[in-house]
DNA sequence: TGTACATCAGTGAACGCGCGTTCACTGATGTAC
DNA sequence: TGTACATCAGTGAACGCGCGTTCACTGATGTAC
């Protein structure tokens, strides 16, 4: 029975999760590109050579990254796409989500935003890969939505990307806003702290309507050819 | 007469601005928290050492970059803003703008969306503070045109702020796109090439269209407290 | 115009350091009988 | 259940290498008189 899994495979699982949390944490402070394996192996409390059982480089702890960090995003967007709601609580329940999002995997927000153009070709590739699924689910929910009688699949699909782009923006923003809060409160410099993220919802809630707005309208004079 | 240069100044800033292309350049294929110095005064043509004449740190160097790639970037968003035309074709001449930009300046454009979340804070930092001052200038720009009449100066901002992200994201795809091109041309993997930058062409457009809709419509109903 | 001195962009040797990767190994876990 | 052998996650020494930074220097350019 293939389910069955020895001490030696839960042990192995559990270094390589180990690997994954402390890369996560030292992307913190910087990128991928820059990251070393004895840096990463140091905070396990390995040997760095033990590292070569689990990966064949950074690039595939990257990769591997992605799939962690895109994982909890898509249960995210699922959870957005659930609701039944109408069109402004709708939105309001969006921003919940991503806001909960951003408090539970600040981590992995972070990383999928520095790395989307980071400076590693195969993790790139992957986030895109992962980005464009997630516009294609969307766009599916979109469709079966009332407002998007009469839209051509092009323009559905524009429309998701938009969405997407705008969570992912809008999470990117809320983290670095959590970010400021602590360090420079007060400062004169910037006006951060628990007022920039209030800032950021803000805006994006009117984004997100601002889109709503136009998708009860497009089809009457946007969709003409 | 302080404008009076002698030749010690002319070639002292020749190889700064030496400095500033190499690193550039380097930057193509990776991000500048993993970029070394000697790296840079190597494509130089310098010692390691001439390099403290000019920056204390490769921090001071990004920053510098930022400026540079910003100021083209600003050049840009004037162009469009001085555009007179009706929306349609304002939004094609912003399409132009945007391709021209990519086409002449593309090394400028990968830099900023790859280290706009990087790994060096006080390049992010002035990163961030250049966008920010052009979401002021297109917010400027926007209240004086007719459709924004009746808006609110925070709903203006938004707005601004939805542009601005708008095109430096289409800008960062076109470039991506341009890079594809060239290597996995007619490959089965993502169907890259010219046609990728045309879809990415065609995307942004429909986006500005479903906001010039949501302009158009916005303040009769979603401005509504 | 000529001379004597100051400035300072760029040099090159030297340093200590942490890096990624190789290799033969150890010893606990797994398996066959 | 017990034994003999195989597997393989993790070890630790060793390597060569390029890094950032220091320092005293050179020699062309700039300046004062």
């Amino acid at each position: 029975m293939s389910h069955i899994v020895g001490v030696r495979q839960v042990q192995k699982q559990k270094t390589r999760q180990a690997l994954l949390d402390a890369a996560l944490g030292l992307l913190a402070e910087q990128s991928l590109s820059s990251l070393g394996l004895r840096e990463v192996t140091r905070v396990v409390g390995i040997a760095p050579t033990a590292f070569y059982r689990h990966f064949k480089d950074l690039g595939e702890l990257g990769v591997a990254l992605v799939e962690e960090a895109l994982g909890s995003l898509h249960a995210m967007v699922r959870a957005i796409l659930a609701e039944q709601a109408g069109a402004e609580e709708r939105i309001d329940r969006t921003i919940e989500v991503v806001e909960r999002h951003v408090r539970e995997h600040p981590a992995h927000v972070r990383f999928v935003a520095r790395e989307r153009h980071g400076g590693v070709r195969a993790v790139r590739q992957a986030i895109a890969g992962e980005l464009d699924r997630f516009a294609e689910e969307v766009a599916a929910a979109l469709k079966s939505q009332p407002v998007s009688e009469g839209w051509r699949d092009e323009d559905i699909r524009m429309l998701a990307e938009l969405y997407v782009d705008r969570l992912v923006t809008t999470a990117a923003e809320l983290v670095d806003a959590g970010d400021g809060a602590g360090e420079a409160e007060g400062a004169a410099g910037g006006g951060e702290g628990e007022g920039e993220a209030a800032r950021v919802v803000r805006t994006a809630r009117r984004q997100l309507r601002l889109i709503a707005v136009a998708r009860r309208h497009w089809v009457a004079e946007g969709g003409v050819e």
